[in-house]
DNA sequence: CAAAAAATGATAGACGTCTATCATTTTTGC
DNA sequence: GCAAAAATGATAGACGTCTATCATTTTTTG
C-alpha cells in the first residue's frame, strides 16, 4: 500500500536526493556506479514516480497538433468535435488542428514542414500511403516530437505508432455480416470505395474480398465503384447501378459520402442489404429508418483518447499505456448510443 | 489557459483563503453572504479544483468493495481479473471483492450487512431484482457510502446508479442479427436462458421476442430452456432439443454456461446459427471455430472503469463523469481482440 | 602533484491543496 | 451592553516532485 518516494530511493541507494533525481530524470553528470545503485533501489522498492506531484511542480503544459483532411466529410467533423472536447477536458493540454486538403501528399508535406521548430509536444496525422513525407516526419521526430498516424497509417518506419482500427478486420467483418445475412442464398454485392490510393480503403476491400471468396462462394461481386467520398458522385453512380442491376442483394460502402447513397436508395422500391462505415448523423438516421442494416464504426472517441495518451507517454518518456486495440464496432438499429446529453452542469 | 487557484478565488471574493476553503469544501462555519460571494467568484473565474494537488495534499486513499456472484461462471472470473488489474493500476485505491452465492437474496443481504460500519468508500454489487435488500442498501447509503449496481440492476431507488448495458437493447440486437441471417427465410429459434428471476435475463428475452415478433414474423420460437447457467444441465437439455428438433435454424443463449452448449453442438452434423453473450475464452474459441456466429459482449473493462470513476465522483462529491452509455458490442470471428499481451516491462 | 573537470551533496523555494491552530472580529441572545 | 457563540483571518506545515544554486568532494588529465 505504501508508495516509496524518491527520497526513500535515495536513502536506499546511499546517495543524496539530488543524485537520485539526476538519475531518474536523466540529467547527466552521474557516475555509472551511482546510476546502478539508484536503478537497483528503484526496482527494489518498486518506486513509481508520482505523476500528480510531478505535474504540479512542473506546471507542465502539452501542445499537440492534429493534421486532419478538410472537406465536408462528416466523419472528420466528428473527429474535430471530439478533439475540441478533449482539449477542454484535459488539464494542461492544448490541442490544435490543421486542415489539410484530403488525399494530397504535397499539401501534407508543406504543413508538416511548417511545424518544424515550433513548440510542439506531439503530432497526430491522418496518414497517406506515400513515401515523400519521410524527410519531414524524420525531422520532427529527430527534434524529439513524436508523430503518430491516426485512422489511416503512414509507412511503418516513419511514425511512432498507428492509432486506428485494423481495416482488414473491418472489411472481413462487413463481409461476414452481409454474407450471413444472405442466409445461404446466392447474391450480388456492390462495393463502393472512396479512393483506392488510401490505405484504409484498400485494406477494407482486401478483407472483404477474402472472406467472401473463402466463406461465401455463392456471392459474386459487382464491379467496384470509386466514388471519391463525394456524395453527389456516389448518388449518381449508385442510381445508375441500381437501375441496371435489379438483382443486387447487398451494398458495402467502405468509404465516406454515404448521404449520396442514402439519396440513391430512397427512391428504390426493392432495397438491398447495406453496410457502411462510421456512425455519423446521417448513417444513424438511415439505420433507424431501415435503409442501412449495419454500420461499422471505429469509435473515434477512443482513438483520440488513445492518441493523446500515447503522445503524452512518448513525450514524457514513460512506458506507454498498454495498447488496447481499437476494434471495429458493429451497430444495428437496436444498439445505437442514445443522444449525447447536454453539457452537465 | 491559465487556471485560477483557490487563492485567486478568495481574492476575487474579498475573503481569506481560509473562508474560501471552508466554502468549497463544505466545512461549515460560513455565513450565507460569504458563501454567495465565494460561489460567485468560483463561477466567475471558472475555478476548478486541482485534483492532483488535492490528492497529493490529502494522501487520500479509496477502498471500494465489489460483491460478485461466486461459482465457475467464466464471465465473472473475467470481471474479477479486471478488478484485480485495476486495483494494481489505480493510485491510492484498494479494491476488495466478496464472493456471494449466485441468485441468493439472503446471502447477499448478509454480506451487505457485514459491510456496515466498515471503512469503505463505495460498494458495487451485481444486483438482484428483489426488495428485501432495501434496508441494508439504505443503511450503507445513509452512512455516506455510495452503492452502484453492476451488470444486473437493483430496484432504481435503492442504488445511486446502474453500470451495465441496456439488456433489452442487447436482446433486440441478438434478434436482429439472427433474424437477418435467416435471409428472409422462415426458421425456428431456440432460446436458452439462465434464470428468469434475474433482471438481465428477463430483459434480454423481452427485447429478443419484441424484434422477432415485429420484424421477422416468419421466425418461430421453440419453448424456452432454463439452464440455470449450468454447463452440464445445458448440454443435456440442448442435446435433447437438437435431436427432437432437427429443423432448428438458430440458437440464442442469453445467459452463461455456454461451454455446455459448445459440447452439445460439437456432435452435431447440421449446425444452426448461434448467438451468445460475453466474450469469454471458450466463446472466443467457438467463434473462431465457426461453432458460434455472434457474441454479444458488454465490455467488462469499460464497466469496471465506469463503476470506479463513478464511485469516486460520488464519494468526492464532484460532478460525475458524463455517463457514456455502455453498449452491447458484437463480435464476429473477424473482429476479435488479439490476445492480451504480457505485462509490459 | 597540481589544476581542471566531473560528480555529489545539501538545501531552498515553488506548484495548489488540505489540515490544523489560534487570534481576532462580528453577530447573536438576553 | 455584555457575554457567548459564530464567523473570519492569518499562517504554518505537509504531500512528492522539479528546478536551481552553491559548496564540497572525487576523479581525471597533463
Amino acid at each position: 500500500m505504501y508508495s516509496p518516494t524518491l527520497t526513500d530511493v535515495a536513502r536506499a541507494a546511499g546517495v543524496s536526493y539530488a543524485t537520485a533525481d539526476r538519475v531518474v530524470n536523466r540529467r547527466g553528470s552521474v557516475s555509472e556506479k551511482a546510476m546502478r545503485k539508484v536503478n537497483a533501489a528503484v526496482t527494489d522498492l518498486g518506486y513509481i514516480r508520482n505523476v500528480a506531484a510531478a505535474n504540479l511542480a512542473q506546471k507542465r503544459t502539452y501542445r499537440f497538433v492534429f493534421l486532419l483532411p478538410d472537406g465536408p466529410n462528416a466523419f472528420f467533423q466528428t473527429i474535430l468535435q471530439i478533439i475540441k472536447a478533449q482539449g477542454q477536458a484535459r488539464e494542461n493540454t492544448t490541442l490544435d488542428h490543421i486542415d489539410v486538403p484530403a488525399f494530397d501528399e504535397d499539401a501534407l508535406r508543406t504543413h508538416l514542414a511548417g511545424l518544424r521548430g515550433q513548440k510542439i509536444d506531439g503530432v497526430a496525422v491522418v496518414g497517406l500511403d506515400a513515401n515523400g513525407l519521410a524527410p519531414e516526419l524524420n525531422a520532427l521526430q529527430g527534434q524529439g516530437v513524436p508523430v503518430v498516424s491516426l485512422i489511416s497509417d503512414l509507412p511503418h518506419d516513419q511514425r511512432a505508432a498507428y492509432i486506428g482500427i485494423d481495416n482488414i478486420a473491418a472489411g472481413k467483418t462487413a463481409a461476414r455480416l452481409l454474407g450471413l445475412a444472405h442466409g445461404g442464398q446466392p447474391g450480388q454485392v456492390q462495393l463502393l470505395a472512396g479512393d483506392l490510393t488510401a490505405r484504409d480503403h484498400r485494406d477494407r476491400l482486401e478483407g472483404f474480398q477474402q472472406v467472401i471468396a473463402t466463406d461465401f462462394p455463392a456471392i459474386t461481386l459487382l464491379p467496384l465503384i470509386e466514388g471519391r467520398d463525394d456524395s453527389a458522385l456516389i448518388q449518381k453512380a449508385m442510381t445508375d447501378r441500381l437501375a441496371t442491376h435489379p438483382n443486387m442483394t447487398a451494398i458495402y460502402s467502405l468509404g465516406a459520402g454515404n448521404s449520396g447513397l442514402i439519396d440513391a436508395l430512397q427512391s428504390q422500391p426493392q432495397r438491398p442489404l447495406v453496410a457502411v462505415h462510421e456512425l455519423v448523423a446521417h448513417a444513424k438516421t438511415a439505420l433507424t429508418d431501415g435503409l442501412f442494416h449495419f454500420v461499422i464504426d471505429q469509435r473515434p472517441e477512443e482513438e483520440i483518447d488513445a492518441a493523446l495518451n500515447l503522445m503524452r507517454a512518448l513525450i514524457d518518456n514513460v512506458p506507454p499505456p498498454p495498447a488496447k486495440p481499437i476494434l471495429p464496432t458493429i451497430y444495428l438499429r437496436d444498439n445505437l448510443p442514445p443522444q449525447p446529453e447536454q453539457e452537465p452542469i
